[in-house]
DNA sequence: TATTGTTATACTCTATAACTATA
DNA sequence: TATAGTTATAGAGTATAACAATA
């Protein structure tokens, strides 16, 4: 059995300078995970498939969003939890991982990046004295601000390249997820092993 | 500045169990990130944004794919490399990567997956040297008949949630990808700093 | 006893950089 | 010099397990 160029290898001698891997000047040598269809290639049942079409979709937005909004490291996510803290000042933290569908340890990892940006805070919970509750700050309200208009024009940007049908997609988006939600995963084929 | 728990806390003596994190029975702690909208929370903008019903409508059928096939360890992602392979028999590596938006070194590691279990095999390209060419084995292609038919199920009985208007679903999402793609990002409220 | 937040740890995924062989 | 694959490593994201304080 060939193989390529295991033959010997030296170990990298010097520890890699470890270079910050932030954002300032794409090195040229990869271009942005685009997931787009390749001219030459057959996609089989991928082609068919919603799931498919769904993460193709999701992936172009995630990119789109990275480029419409000024600070990079604001990611989608962030941004969520940002307009949830603002919407609903004053909310556990727990809850807010629950909504967002984060462990605890996670919403906490969470809110302490928010409160290191100086964007929210965190005050005692006066019915419950296990929990924080949480709340923006000005500055983070600020930030919203500037953040959701960039977000909406990015956003806008792309219903309006669907035409009058934009506003079907929302709403057939939101039917999928609760048909997925609710739905019991179907007996395909083989029936699942056992109750176990 | 009161804080919670964090008077004094003692490193955990034992260096921890290491309990394999494998999917044998979920330790009832966690509920399987559902990401779904909570009654008492306003989400604001969330709402309107075609960005946010995307993340969610993904999320679910993420995890409706994950309980519709019987191999856990077959992500969507994995899937979609074994068809791509199995419908382009003898593509080089690098094009595959290539195709699902990952870096080369991703694309090793993907490939290197599925030859452990016995899906693919690699193959000397006769045109280059370098490289290798991948092709699916009859394992693979047994393996990928059973799957298809779960993942068919999975996404024809989220179709079939949504009426007559599904088709129309997958078409919009192929737009909208493109038009993401595509689109320049929207030069938003504040222009952008400077081309530095 | 159950729950909230916390912490340390570990696992997964994927990018980066350096290297080899080949083009 | 540029490209394909490989390797080691680093980083982001998030789960697990154990713990303290509180309910």
């Amino acid at each position: 059995m060939q193989q390529k160029n295991a033959s010997q290898r030296k170990p990298p001698a010097s520890p890699v300078p470890a270079r910050k891997a932030g954002r300032g000047a794409p090195p040229a040598d990869w271009a942005q995970a685009e997931l787009r269809p390749l001219p030459g290639l057959a996609y089989g049942v991928l082609d068919e498939l919603l799931g498919y079409a769904l993460r193709r979709a999701q992936n172009a937005l995630y990119l789109h969003f990275q480029r419409s909004v000024d600070r990079a490291d604001v990611s989608p996510q962030r941004f969520a939890a940002l307009v949830l803290v603002a919407q609903n000042p004053g909310l556990r933290q727990g809850l807010l991982a629950e909504a967002m569908g984060l462990h605890r340890s996670g919403g906490m990892r969470l809110v302490d990046w928010l409160c290191e940006q100086g964007w929210v805070a965190r005050a005692d919970d006066p019915q419950d004295r296990r929990s924080w509750t949480v709340h923006p700050t000005p500055e983070g309200l600020a930030l919203l601000d500037r953040v959701t208009a960039q977000v909406r024009a990015h956003d806008s940007a792309l219903l309006a390249a669907l035409g009058d049908e934009g506003p079907h997609l929302r709403r057939l988006l939101d039917r999928l997820a609760v048909a997925a939600t609710g739905l019991t995963p179907p007996s395909s084929t083989d029936p699942v092993p056992a109750p176990e």
